[in-house]
DNA sequence: CTAAATGATTAGTT
DNA sequence: AACTAATCATTTAG
């Protein structure tokens, strides 16, 4: 509506209000034209000119009449050739031969993305299928489907509205074309119009409304670009990992302490347990090992309950595995070299040194089994003994292989450097709690 | 409401 | 390419 009334100041000199053309009673000509001849041709004339030049002046139900007394006038042929004429020869067909519309390139990417968004093309296929890419170039490739329907939602809602106010404008386009069309037609029973003012009369409405919808565009462009980013940066709408897949992770963290790098398969373990991406996988280890290693005091005793619970586990596992050990074959690999040892009753627990400083971890003979008890059992005997207390004010890192340069590993090292200070005597049981 | 926890991103390193 | 460290933005706990 808005649009339209500024539209419609904007054409200059189209007079708008046709709705009343009607509404005037012919008055009768200021002159009996019909009465008169000869002598009062000139005075005529010039009466009729002075008319046309002041009828902008006038009331448009006055005008109308007037309009009609002069269209009716016998003279009226000849002055309109003749206005034709000086019309002809001067301003309007200067500006005739103008603008063509170059395809505005704005106009052209606001189009193209919108298209490539879905909002611009076909109804149902395009929208899901953008939202699929977003989806995929978010990096989660099956994940929350919750938030896609969310993305298509809002993106259709885009669309729709999109759609509504463009039609809108469309047609308010053509209604205001055509009135114009209309009125100039009429018009040019009075006054002088080519064709190509019309023409341009239309292009310039045509320009209006287009720019009018440029404005939709980016507007709509802009909301598909907050949506999408919304979308895009997962930071936002971060959503917490289920408890149970907590547990998994840091049950494997604390279990593999030693070296928390699990390989791409474990990764791929993970990630299915936990019903989460590989790359969540990785920026969970990430974070987790930074942030343990920056502050492992704090990570006490999240350290102990998951050590405490793997170690309960692996030795449940190792129970089994010695019962079926005994009862079959001695094949299992290990079984006898490091990993035998007594499971902790009530928090005590008494193991043999060798099996835990060994530092065998890099060593490709132990098995993954073994490997993940030895680091449990370690890590529950270090913490237990006290070894690194926050509380002591001087983070050490002292435990297990996280060396002095902050690197968790250092496979050239035997484990001998890891505790200067303590020896391995230092390790038994300590229920100090 | 504030602060801690947390998942994700980014720049820089190896 | 994977990792670290710093940082962001959000969620959750206090």
């Amino acid at each position: 509506m808005d649009d339209q009334a500024r539209i419609m100041q904007s054409i200059g000199g189209v007079s708008l209000a046709g709705h009343s053309v009607q509404g005037g009673m012919a008055l009768p000509p200021p002159h009996g034209h019909d009465g008169t001849d000869g002598d009062g041709r000139k005075q005529d004339i010039g009466d009729i000119l002075h008319q046309i030049m002041t009828i902008t002046d006038q009331s448009l139900d006055e005008a109308q009449a007037k309009k009609h007394g002069l269209n009716c006038h016998r003279m009226k042929p000849a002055l309109f050739s003749v206005l034709c004429e000086i019309k002809e020869k001067t301003g309007l067909s200067i500006r005739g031969a103008q603008e063509e519309d170059p395809p505005d390139p704005q106009l052209m990417r606001l189009d193209n993305m919108l298209l490539a968004e879905g909002v611009a093309g076909p109804e149902k296929g395009g929208g899901s299928a953008a939202a699929a890419a977003a989806a995929a170039a978010s990096g989660g490739a099956a994940d929350n489907s919750i938030e896609h329907s969310d993305y298509r939602a809002k993106l259709t809602q885009i669309r729709q509205i999109y759609h509504t106010e463009l039609e809108k404008y469309e047609q308010a386009c053509n209604e205001f074309t055509t009135h114009v069309m209309n009125l100039l037609r009429e018009q040019s029973r009075t006054r002088p119009i080519s064709p190509k003012e019309i023409e341009r009369m239309v292009g310039i409405i045509h320009r209006k409304f287009s720019s009018i919808q440029m404005q939709l565009k980016q507007s709509t462009c802009e909301a598909v670009m907050i949506l999408r980013s919304r979308f895009l940066d997962a930071r936002r709408k971060r959503r917490n990992f289920s408890k149970q897949a907590t547990e998994i992770l840091n049950e494997y963290f604390y279990s593999h302490l030693s070296n928390p790098y699990p390989s791409e398969e474990a990764k791929e373990e993970l990630a299915k347990k936990c019903s989460i991406t590989v790359s969540q996988v990785s920026n969970w280890f990430g974070n987790k090992r930074i942030r343990y290693k920056k502050n492992i005091g704090k990570f006490q005793e999240e350290a102990n309950l998951y050590a405490a619970k793997t170690a309960v586990n692996a030795a449940h596992a190792a129970a089994a595995a010695v019962q079926n050990s005994q009862a079959n074959s001695p094949t299992t690999p290990n079984s006898g070299s490091s990993g035998s040892f007594s499971l902790p009753n009530s928090g005590d627990m008494f193991l043999s040194m060798q099996s835990l400083n060994g530092d065998s971890y890099q060593g490709a003979q132990v098995g993954a089994n073994v490997q993940s008890q030895v680091d449990t059992l370690r890590h529950v005997i270090s913490q237990t003994a006290g070894y690194n207390d926050a509380l002591g004010g001087n983070p050490m890192y002292s435990q297990h292989n996280l060396n002095a340069n902050g690197g968790w590993q250092d496979a050239t090292t035997p484990s001998s450097v890891i505790s200067p200070t303590e020896g391995p005597g230092s390790v038994h049981s300590d229920t100090s709690n």
